[in-house]
DNA sequence: GACCCGTGGAG
DNA sequence: TCTCCAAGGGT
């Protein structure tokens, strides 16, 4: 089968972004491969609208990871704002330091040196890749493995992380040039995320629709997924509003205001020490608490 | 493999 | 109000 006959046709990908894919900051050229690095880590369980007028002003202050390594961790966390996991910007502030220390301040091409960065794992390493350097790897996000599920297996996938055997078939399915290698599984992303959505995906304006397994078969039922998490009362939110009241203030936050944050002493305490333990909280010698300087 | 880690908009 | 979720990674 060669690559313009599978079900992910790639013409009819390739034409469908050029069309409808969003003009994304970090989709442009002088976003470099530093900018593809940021968004990815931001968009990381994160929507795009959330992301965009952070990512405008992280660019805008630290325009090379030498600019962030240079910046205090804590300065990063603040920045980050209220994107959520702020341990991403904790890791992002890493993987900057690393590159400015071990790569001459350069982003790395090559996916193995990319996965030893902090934050780095199988999905974001290929993104940086493919769509920073043009590579022919294959990048399966959960939007790309619920269409390649679909469109090609003819069943509808849970959302979990993309495993080995998802790369594995989309490799087989990339077009051989890297370049046009690297646009289609972005396409395919698009897809997935504009049209294959997984609540009410749009098959009417989808260019697939002729051909996808899933519609052939009569929409077999998504199988059930696992439980998600509760947050409601969960260490997550408490330490989201400890984080909260740390970001707010330029100067250690007083024990007295840190109560504020969360009635339960025990749980409250715990999270205290836990964010300190990530990095994310320092104490100073008054007990105030802080974002690492 | 199971579980943990934030946030705010949509239905 | 409440559930579900949105370009994962680390332990």
């Amino acid at each position: 089968m060669t690559a313009t006959e599978h079900r992910l046709d790639v013409d009819r990908l390739l034409v469908f972004f050029g069309d409808h894919g969003r003009d994304l900051p970090w989709r442009r050229p002088e976003a470099g491969p530093w900018g593809v690095m940021v968004s990815e880590f931001m968009l990381q369980q994160t929507p795009v609208v959330r992301v965009l007028p952070v990512f405008e002003a992280w660019m805008r202050r630290w325009p090379r990871p030498a600019d962030l390594a240079a910046d205090s961790s804590g300065d990063a966390v603040r920045a980050w704002g209220r994107l959520g996991y702020p341990r991403r910007a904790l890791r992002l502030h890493a993987a900057a330091t690393a590159i400015t220390n071990d790569h001459d301040g350069a982003v790395p091409s090559d996916i193995p040196e990319l996965l030893s960065l902090p934050g780095v794992g199988e999905y974001t390493a290929r993104a940086i890749a493919a769509f920073a350097f043009g590579a022919r790897t294959p990048v399966v996000d959960t939007n790309v493995r619920r269409v390649l599920s679909r469109v090609v297996r003819g069943v509808d996938s849970v959302r979990e992380p993309a495993t080995p055997a998802d790369r594995r078939e989309l490799e087989s399915l990339l077009p051989t040039e890297s370049v046009r290698a690297a646009r289609f599984s972005a396409a395919v992303m698009e897809l997935g995320a504009l049209i294959c959505s997984a609540g009410d995906p749009d098959c009417d304006r989808c260019p697939l629709s002729g051909r996808c397994a899933w519609r052939a078969a009569g929409y077999p039922p998504t199988p059930a997924r696992r439980a998600v998490q509760a947050f409601a009362g969960t260490d997550r939110q408490v330490r989201g509003k400890i984080m909260a009241l740390l970001r707010a203030a330029h100067g250690p936050v007083a024990g007295s205001v840190i109560d504020t944050a969360w009635p339960d002493p025990i749980q409250r305490d715990r999270c205290v020490a836990s964010l300190i333990t990530d990095g994310l909280a320092v104490t100073d010698r008054d007990g105030g608490l802080s974002l690492p300087g």
